[in-house]
DNA sequence: TGCGGTTGTAACAGGTTCTGTTACGATCAA
DNA sequence: TTGATCGTAACAGAACCTGTTACAACCGCA
């Protein structure tokens, strides 16, 4: 499975923004977010876009311009994150449809669905259980 | 999250066999199985080699060649399929290092993957309570 | 011993997705 | 008006999966 970092950038912009504006700063910009993160400015731009679209990010332009959360940290679950960049599917079916005069090949993809399905569910229920919150504690408490 | 359907196409293989061999027939050719699955047997080798390297299944080669389960369907369960196939990690870490000067950027590597151990600990908890006994079984129901 | 069917594997092309980068217009406070 | 920043398009490169061709290795059987 090709693992991808949307997840993980998210979650890093958010929670910075979150502890950039705990300490008393109004926006952050997708410059400072950056160099946190370690990559291109418009990559940390297309992601927060991707979260305001979600309601969990909004932005300003022009001078003085950059980036809040809509709401505190510990009201923000990784699944909101999740959702926000639209993941697709864990597992996907066949590429090109099987063989539908077998009895393998025309049931095979329902059967595997269901248990698809069930798996995304408790990957969701897994990443409700953590808040942006818990997220930044445990930053902290490493630091 | 790019999804590929490797465990898709495992799955659909291995009950395949198994069914085959159930109807009396010692081995079945890759083939026979690409024909099902409808792609090329040349994928359905590869794939098949990795589960063998797995123990999940075994191969003749020569005339009257062809594959075989090592045990029954019933004690295959999509977490050996998943494994077998060495699927990566389903969420990955920043690509390049962030910035180790940054409160967060130090931290949150660490503090996301141990949600992301959860999650893939969740994941493999559910793909373990399905065998591919029961992917047959629904598969003929549907029929 | 030779034939024919099958596996094992390398090699390459094409598609998709993610990531990084450049560029430039749009916006707005000062 | 200026300057900083967002919004977005466009493109290149990497990585992975899939499909395909090609061919050597293998081995039961005539």
């Amino acid at each position: 499975m090709s693992a991808n970092s949307r997840l993980t950038i998210a979650a890093h912009a958010l929670t910075w923004i979150g502890l950039y504006q705990r300490r008393g700063h109004e926006v952050a910009t997708s410059e400072q977010i950056a160099t946190s993160v370690n990559t291109n400015a418009v990559v940390i731009r297309r992601l927060l876009g991707e979260l305001r679209k979600a309601g969990l990010a909004e932005s300003r332009r022009g001078a003085g311009a950059g980036w809040m959360l809509t709401r505190d940290l510990a009201a923000i679950t990784l699944l909101d994150v999740y959702q926000a960049i639209e993941a697709g599917p864990v597992f996907a079916l066949h590429r090109a449809t099987p063989d539908p005069e077998c009895v393998v090949g025309h049931g095979i993809g329902p059967a595997l669905t269901a248990v698809y399905d069930d798996v995304e569910a408790a990957l969701r229920r897994e990443l409700a259980k953590t808040t942006l919150e818990d997220v930044l504690r445990d930053v902290l408490k490493a630091a």
